[in-house]
RNA sequence: GCAUGCGUAGCUCAGCUGGAUAGAGCAUCGGUCUUCGAAACCGAGGGUCGUUGGUUCGAAUCCAACCGCGUGCGCCA
């Protein structure tokens, strides 16, 4: 992932400060050089590499050098010499390293003045950005399916960019595309209808069984039998095949032909299909819930929601001649690349891809969205390369008020076992993701428990049940941050044990870090100790400081890079210098007033910039754990 | 076969879009609890960044080729 999807910028920002300095003094120093294109101005300011360099570095020396044909570190005192006085107030005086970084240490006060900046409800994340819109194409479950692990991913990978948006201001639409239409759907319900079910007390397991009868039995083994018959096997085998297909081919008919009452509106087939549809979701929002995932009924946009607009879809690829009939189907043909995009079928019926550009169009023209983000498993990628340029050829991209927007596959990884195959169970089936979460909170639960019961331990004094609900936190915590801190690009070993082991770069540990941090305050409470003026003496304090004054900057990367393990690794580093500083630093014993004033006050931010951040991944973050 | 993604420490992964001595977590070894929560902290060992070339002042990062693994490839979604 190397595209920038959406920028902001925050003048106010630091880093930006600096910036601002530096292309200033970069201008100053080469007023009489003519010979230099405009970007090469750019400072290039970064965060240290290392601390023993300071808190940021400018890297511009060494290519300005280049084009000038002087010496980087000449190049580099040119520019110091050109700072104003704006820059300079800033920060302790440059140093000049290495091949030519200027290396800057920001002067305690600055310090201190962004922390106080910085210290309102925005806690230096802009959210102004009330102009934009985007959608996010989340969860995706199948009606009649259990959920299993990978509806896992598409499901928190989705509520965390759509809460990283909000954070950030913007309009969000979140998109639950259902599979909620089509054959499979009605090879269930003729399935169920055939059995003689009563659907109206339906249990989503009674579904999941019949959703698989119904492949299996609608499963035609042409190939089989025609291998039957060239190898000679024996009569009975053929027969047995034989009778599976004509099986197939009874159940084929019957789904279509109750697919097609569904289709025109016959009452009683639309009762039960809504009936399968509501225990499907009963169970996907209670999962949600659990999750903290915001996902509701008015997110649904699923297969069905599109069904009128599929017809036209394919006459405007028809008209437009970018559709062209190829031995029976019709398809959609790209320049440079031999595969097609199949929108309608040999029978004259659709496909996914005609549902996925309906849904294109709409959540463009009819929602105006600027950005369109999906979280869909990364297998899909052809799938939706071939979309996108679809709907790009269509001209379907153009919002209302004639801007571009642009549509990006958010393509994640699978879940797999200790085998490094797939997740299965040990009898060889998908895990269902209710198992899985189930496990998750028992172990959670177990874990505080055992250390509540040291009398000496902060949540000795709660109740079982208040117990519970904070090890189902830290259980969820665990699976969530596991999945969500690496690049979701990738595929990751789910390993329980490593997760809930609650120690190193977990969620529970983030979540400690906070537990900490609101045992702190509490306590300050008590004793009527108050906050004030943040002094940075110690390299601790520094060090907990400039990872707060990174959150603004670090929320606006992960949501520009779409990638929600940049949150992760911010929460991590906060988390980390935090427990460095109370290890070396006593904010409530062993200090002066002034000391304790400023350190209380360091460990308010800190605790409301965790929780914070916790909050865009859904995360809770208990005060007790 | 074509396309696409990925190879970084024993294991699991970062690496902020080309910058200084490649960083974490787990595991291993050694230190820290009569003082704010030890789910923590401090320290040590551990790497030809798949291989070979190329671009560059400078490459884990960009380009090419090769090796290995995964995934996808017209009427399923």
């Amino acid at each position: 992932m190397s595209q920038t999807h959406a920028r902001t910028s925050r003048p106010d920002d630091l880093a930006s400060q600096l910036e601002a300095g530096f292309r200033t003094a970069i201008i100053a120093a080469l007023a009489e050089c003519t010979s230099v294109a405009a970007a090469q101005i750019d400072p290039l300011i970064k965060a240290a590499a290392n601390p023993i360099f300071g808190d940021f570095q400018a890297n511009f020396a060494m290519s300005l050098a280049k084009t000038l044909g002087k010496n980087p570190r000449e190049v580099a005192q040119m520019v110091i010499d050109c700072a104003p006085a704006s820059l300079l107030e800033l920060c302790d005086p440059f140093e000049i390293a290495g091949p030519g970084f200027v290396n800057i240490r920001l002067r305690p006060e600055t310090i201190a003045t962004a922390l106080a900046q910085m210290d309102n409800p925005s806690l230096g994340v802009s959210n102004a950005n009330h102009t934009h819109t985007v959608a996010v194409d989340l969860c995706g479950v199948n009606v009649a399916k259990q959920m299993h692990v990978g509806h896992l991913r598409a499901t928190i990978i989705g509520d965390t960019i759509a809460r990283l948006f909000e954070r950030l201001g913007w309009r969000v639409h979140r998109q639950n595309h259902l599979g909620d239409w089509g054959l499979p759907i009605a090879m269930t319900l003729a399935a169920l209808r055939r059995a003689k079910v009563d659907i109206a007390r339906v249990t989503l397991d009674d579904l999941n069984a019949a959703y698989r009868n119904a492949q299996a039995q609608g499963r035609d083994d042409e190939a089989g039998l025609a291998a039957a018959h060239a190898t000679g096997v024996g009569a009975h085998r053929i027969a047995e095949l034989e009778a599976q297909h004509e099986g197939a081919a009874a159940a084929i008919a019957d789904a279509h032909d109750t697919l097609r009452r569904l289709q025109s509106g016959e009452r009683g087939v639309v009762a039960d299909w809504q009936k399968l549809i509501d225990v499907t979701m009963h169970e996907v929002y209670e999962t949600a819930q659990v999750l903290g995932v915001d996902l509701k009924p008015e997110h649904n946009r699923g297969e069905s929601f599109f069904r009128d607009r599929l017809a036209p879809t394919v006459d405007a690829f028809v008209k437009a001649n970018l559709a062209v009939r190829d031995a029976g189907a019709l398809v959609v043909r790209f320049d440079g690349r031999e595969r097609p995009l199949l929108i309608q079928k040999s029978d004259g019926t659709s496909l996914y891809a005609t549902t996925d550009l309906a849904a294109a169009r709409y959540r463009v023209q009819d929602l105006g969205a600027e950005l369109v983000v999906y979280c869909v498993d990364a297998r899909q990628r052809d799938h939706f390369k071939d979309v996108f340029d679809a709907v790009k050829l269509i001209g379907w991209t153009v919002r209302p008020d004639h801007s571009q927007a642009s549509l990006v596959h958010v393509p994640f990884g699978a879940v797999l076992g200790a085998d490094k195959r797939p997740l299965k169970t040990r009898s060889g089936e998908n895990f269902t993701l209710k198992a899985l979460l189930d496990e998750a909170i028992a172990r959670g639960r177990r874990e505080v428990h055992a250390r509540a019961a040291s009398p000496d331990a902060p949540t000795a004094s709660l109740s079982p049940s208040e117990l519970d609900a904070i090890g189902r936190a830290v259980g969820i915590a665990a699976i969530k941050y596991a999945d969500l801190s690496s690049d979701v690009g990738r595929d990751y070993v789910f390993d329980l044990d490593r997760m809930v082991s609650f120690e190193g770069d977990t969620g529970p540990y983030a979540q400690y870090a906070h537990a900490r941090l609101a045992g702190i305050l509490a306590k300050a409470t008590a004793l009527g100790a108050t906050s004030g003026a943040i002094v940075i003496a110690t390299p601790q304090e520094r060090a907990l400081a400039l990872n707060l004054l990174r959150y603004g900057s670090a929320i606006e990367d992960a949501a520009a890079q779409l990638a929600p393990n940049r949150i992760a690794a911010f929460i991590f580093e906060l988390a980390n210098t935090f427990n460095a500083f109370y290890q070396a630093c006593p904010v409530l014993r062993g200090s002066d007033e002034a000391t304790r004033a400023s350190r209380l006050h360091l460990c308010d931010l800190t605790r409301k910039v965790l929780a914070d951040a916790l909050s865009i991944m859904a995360i809770e973050a208990p005060s007790r754990m």
